[in-house]
DNA sequence: TATAAAATCGAACGATCGATATGTAATTAT
DNA sequence: ATAATTACATATCGATCGTTCGATTTTATA
C-alpha cells in the first residue's frame, strides 16, 4: 500500500520545470520521460494522464502558495504593518513559486474543467486575501481607493508583473525592488492621506 | 505581382482569434484552415509555414500598437496631462487590441528567434513611451519613485493585468475602471508630493 | 519463503501534427 | 491569344503525439 513517493515527488518537480519553460502543449510525456530517466507508461502508472500530472502540479504549488501567504494574513497586526508584510512576504513568494506560477498563466487557456477550478479557486482566494488587508486599511480610515477590489487587482497586477521582469542576475536586488514597490503601491492606495510612511518597517 | 490582400488579412484574423483563443501549439494548421473553409495547402503559400503566420500577426499588431501608442508620447501637453492621457489611451488600446496582447503573453515561451526580437522590441518600446513621460515628470521635480523604470513596470503590470481580469459585460465600465487606475498610478509615482490631482481631465 | 501488490519496462496503436508534392482553375501580364 | 503568375485543392508523407497492452522486476506482507 505504499507508494514510491521519491519517484512521484520527483515526477512533479521535473514537470514543473518543463511546463514552465515549454508550456504544457509544448513538453511531450516523452520528455518529460526523458527528463527522468524513466519509461513513459510508469508515468500513466503514477498519474493516469498527461492532465492528471498537470493536476497534481497545479494542485501542489496552488495549495502551497495560498497556504502560506494566509499566513501572514492571519497575524495580529496593525493594519500598515500588515500589509506591507502581505505585499513583501507576496513578492518573496512569487519568487520562490515562480515557475509554477509561471504554468498558472501560460497554460490557462487550455485546461480541464477541474484544472480551471484549481486555477480559479486560487486566484481567487489570493485575491480575497489583499481584499481583506485593503479593508482593514480601508475602516482605519486611510485608504484612497474608491474600490477595494481594483485596489487588489491592481496590486497583483503589479507583483505578477514584477515576476515576468525582474532578473535575479540583475543589477537591483528584490530586496530593492520590493522596496520600490511597497512604496508605490501605499501611495497608490492611501493617497493623500498618508501617515508619514516609513521607508521600510 | 498583386498579393490577394483579402484572403491574406482575413487569414491574419481568423489566426488571431484562433491563437489568442488556444494558443500557438493548441491551434493546428488545419483548425485555421477549418475556420477559413479554405484548403491547408493555401495557408502555406501565403505564409511558408505556420510560424510565418504567427509572426504576420506578431508584426501586424505589434507595429500597429506601438505607432498609436507613440502618437500621444509625441503630443505637446504639460507632463501631467501628458502623462494621464498616455495611461488611459494605453488602456483603451489595450481593450481594442486585446486577443493580439493575450498572444503575445501566452505563447512567448516558443517563439523562434525571429519572434522573441519582435516580442522583446515591442515590449521595450512600450516601456520606454512610459519611461519618457515619467521622466518629464521627474524633471517637473513631480515623481516620487526613486526608479523610473520600476515604476514603468509597474504601470505595464497594472495595465496587462486589467486586461486578464476586466469583463465588458461585468458591472464597472471601463472608464470607471481607467478612471480608478490613473488614479492609483498618480499617487503611486508622485507620492506625498501631488499638485492636487483632479480626478478626471 | 510464498504470494500479492506496486513499480517499472519495451513495443506498439491510432490519431493528429506540420509540411510537401502535384495538380488544376482563375487571374494577370504581355 | 497565350504565356506566366497567382490562388486554390487533393492526397499523402514522415514525425510525433497521448495512450494502452502485456510482461517483468522489485517490494511488501503473511
Amino acid at each position: 500500500m505504499s507508494e514510491h513517493l521519491e519517484s512521484k515527488e520527483k515526477l512533479v518537480q521535473v514537470a514543473i520545470e518543463l511546463f514552465s519553460t515549454r508550456g504544457f502543449k509544448g513538453t511531450s510525456i516523452r520528455d518529460i520521460a526523458n527528463a527522468m530517466g524513466m519509461s513513459i507508461s510508469n508515468i500513466y502508472h503514477y498519474f493516469g494522464n498527461k492532465e492528471g500530472l498537470l493536476l497534481a502540479v497545479l494542485e501542489h504549488s496552488s495549495k502551497s502558495l495560498v497556504e502560506k501567504l494566509g499566513e501572514i494574513s492571519q497575524l495580529d497586526l496593525d493594519p500598515l504593518e500588515h500589509f506591507k508584510l502581505l505585499v513583501k512576504t507576496h513578492i518573496q513568494l512569487s519568487e520562490d513559486y515562480k515557475k509554477e506560477i509561471k504554468i498558472f498563466f501560460l497554460d490557462e487557456e487550455h485546461l480541464s474543467p477541474e484544472g480551471t477550478k484549481i486555477n480559479n479557486q486560487t486566484q481567487h482566494d489570493i485575491l480575497q486575501i489583499h481584499c481583506k488587508a485593503l479593508n482593514e486599511l480601508k475602516q482605519a480610515g486611510l485608504l484612497h481607493s474608491k474600490s477595494t477590489t481594483i485596489a487588489a487587482f491592481n496590486i497583483l497586477g503589479i507583483i505578477n508583473w514584477q515576476l515576468r521582469w525582474y532578473r535575479t542576475n540583475g543589477s537591483l536586488s528584490l530586496e530593492q525592488v520590493s522596496g520600490e514597490i511597497v512604496s508605490f503601491i501605499l501611495h497608490g492606495i492611501l493617497g493623500n492621506n498618508p501617515p508619514d510612511i516609513k521607508p521600510d518597517s
